[in-house]
RNA sequence: GGUGCGGUAGUUCAGUCGGUUAGAAUGCCGGCCUGUCACGCCGGAGGUCGCGGGUUCGAGUCCCGUCCGCACCGCCA
């Protein structure tokens, strides 16, 4: 036997009792006569003391052990002189009879404690010491908590687990995919799936009624902070759904998982925006709602008083942020600079500021009168002592999207973005349709499974691009935790749909006949969500990447600098698959 | 595909206007120390300044190229 018990689990009432630990050494403290180990373990650690007058042979033993020696003690629990009050542990020690070095162990390249000194390319490529860090053990750990407690609600629901194939068929709308070659049937290739979302419809034909997965997907796309080439959704379907009918279940789940991993009850409705609010009063549709700020619409007041910027723009819009007016020259200089980066790309800032006796201070004075200013104040509800931050541009969109990122950075610089609160609503009323520049088609904003809003149908023909769909998105703090939809189940929408999107029949026949086929012999109504589990555990743990609660994550450049992944075949690998490679160094 | 920031000791970083032997902290090694827990004190070792080229009497420092890392834009139905 190794042990009888952990480095985290002894208290004050086990002293005297007879002992065996094993685990890694954090740490030797030598005092000469004496010498401390911290021993640890997942679960904690314990320290234990080596004592000449006890054992010289086994003190000096003690004194030649390393950093991450992998080690088996066993002595006696003994209430400690000096007591240490942050370890769980800290009351007792145990008293070393016997030491064995199970494994020795280099140096690591970094320390193994909360705050290590490694980088981030360091920690991948010797992750495994990375995760012996109790705060990305700790992010594991919520990971496995919240996988239990999904499971657990959707058990209740009466929802099934099923697994869906890995290996699947390419498809062409959505995301790159990852592909593989199939030996047995030379020169063909499987895909892996970007999301179950077929084959869970299909399950909903099969009368599964409700179906769950949590699931890796697969999306061969650059890299960022929130987004990993494989990441992994709890996938869910449900049949003879209406959209209230998911939005209610997903969100009592969404209500379970604050309850039960963050210990947050939350009793009101999660609010419901449509998207096109969402856009105008945020630019974004995935608003941070955790502060207001809000965007006022400028235009009717400030055109037309000779200011051309202006007076040319398609969109006027400002925030208010309050108790601002206190901002130097200096400060928003660097606020014009922010929203002037090429990843922003607004041409400049305009800003008002409402001074303590009412007046509104402007850097276009010389083209508007106190009064208009007065009435753009009233306008945004400004108050003395606020600042009004103004963005205009050609493009309503696009403006919207800086405003957007000034109405973050503010946020972030007025400490309104606070990791512990959190802010939940559903966006709703997605477009069908967007337009795409590069395809020179519209494409699904969703997916083209997705259901049009019934009203909207007879818009289909006439104007598609106005039509709204049945599909909705989770948001918390700014970040979007999971979409789903209703879906089409009826095959002669779905041929439509792909009509819409610039299929061929024989092509929508040919890439998705399986599942319009399928909708022939009798699909029920069903309707889905996925939500994204690395980014619900990052929200949780307030991280601010998702690799942070991944074992093994890829890094920006997609590699696992662990494995050294991906990598060259060998030439008898490819000639197995009957492949050849024409790779363009330039 | 693009933009920005970074690459100097095992590690995290500093390094002025281009100028003598490239520093600090931490880690590592050795010594001292009986109540430490970020122990303390003394001593020591440790450098292809990412790589290649250029400018210069002289380059960690300036220029060009390249590789790598991070953040972002495009992209992500």
């Amino acid at each position: 036997m190794y042990r009888t018990n952990t480095c985290g689990e002894l208290r004050i009432d086990s002293v005297g009792a007879t002992v065996t630990l094993a685990g890694w050494v954090q740490r030797v403290r030598k005092m000469g006569a004496m010498t401390f180990v911290d021993l640890r373990d997942r679960y904690g650690i314990t320290q234990i003391v080596f004592n000449v007058e006890v054992d010289s042979r086994l003190c000096e033993a003690a004194n030649h052990l390393g950093r991450e020696w992998v080690i088996q003690v066993t002595g006696t629990v003994a209430e400690r002189t000096a007591k240490n009050p942050n370890l769980p542990t800290g009351d007792i020690e145990i008293i070393a009879s016997e030491l064995n070095v199970l494994n020795s162990a280099l140096t690591p390249p970094f320390t193994i404690e909360e705050d290590t000194d490694g980088g981030d390319d360091l920690r991948m490529r010797y992750r495994y010491l990375d995760l012996r860090r109790p705060n990305v053990r700790h992010n594991l750990e919520l990971r496995h908590r919240m996988a239990i407690a999904v499971r657990d609600y959707l058990d209740r629901e009466g929802f099934l687990e099923i697994e869906t194939p890995m290996l699947v068929g390419s498809t062409p709308e959505g995301a790159r995919d990852f592909v593989v070659p199939s030996r047995m049937n030379p020169g063909q290739f499987y895909a892996l799936p970007q999301s179950p979302q077929t084959l869970k419809q299909l399950l909903m034909v099969s009368g599964m009624d409700r179906y769950f997965q949590i699931v890796k997907c697969f999306r061969d796309e650059d890299l960022r902070a929130d987004r990993q080439p494989e990441f992994t959704q709890i996938d869910c379907e449900m049949s003879f759904v209406e959209q209230d009918d998911v939005i209610n279940l997903f969100e009592g789940m969404a209500k379970h998982l604050f309850k039960t991993i963050r210990g947050i009850e939350i009793k009101e409705a999660f609010p419901r925006m449509t998207w096109a609010d969402a856009m105008k009063y945020y630019g974004s549709d995935k608003p941070d709602t955790r502060f207001g700020m809000t965007f006022v619409e400028l235009d009717g007041v400030l055109k037309g008083h000779g200011f051309s910027v202006f007076d040319s723009a398609a969109y006027i819009g400002g925030i208010c942020a309050p108790g601002c007016a206190t901002y130097t020259r200096k400060q928003l200089d660097q606020l014009t600079e922010f929203v002037k980066r090429p990843q922003i790309g607004a041409k400049g800032m305009v800003y008002a500021r409402v001074e303590a006796d009412g007046n509104v201070k402007s850097s276009v004075d010389k083209f508007y009168t106190q009064e208009t200013l007065q009435e753009m104040a009233k306008a945004m509800d400004a108050k003395p002592g606020d600042l009004i931050l103004i963005l205009s541009g050609d493009d309503v969109m696009k403006t919207r999207r800086q405003l957007c990122e000034l109405r973050l950075e503010m946020g972030r610089q007025l400490g309104l973005r606070d990791k512990d609160k959190f802010s939940c609503l559903w966006v709703v009323d997605f477009p069908m349709f967007e337009w795409s520049e590069e395809e020179g088609r519209l494409m699904a904003m969703h997916h083209p499974f997705t259901h049009p809003k019934d009203e909207d149908i007879p818009m289909l023909d006439t104007d598609p691009a106005a039509v709204r769909a049945d599909a909705y998105d989770m948001v918390i703090n700014g970040v979007e935790v999971g979409g789903g939809s209703i879906r089409i189940h009826d095959s002669e929408l779905q041929a439509k749909m792909f009509e819409i999107l610039g299929f061929t029949p024989e092509r929508a026949q040919e890439q998705f006949g399986f599942l319009m086929n399928a909708f022939k012999f009798g699909a029920p109504p069903h309707g889905g969500l996925a939500y994204g589990l690395d980014r619900w555990v990052s929200l949780f743990a307030g991280l601010d990447s998702i690799r942070d609660c991944i074992a093994f994550p890829k890094n920006n450049s997609g590699r696992d600098v662990m494995l050294d992944a991906p990598a060259p075949l060998e030439q008898s690998q490819l000639d197995e698959l009957q492949l050849k490679l024409d790779v363009k160094n330039d």
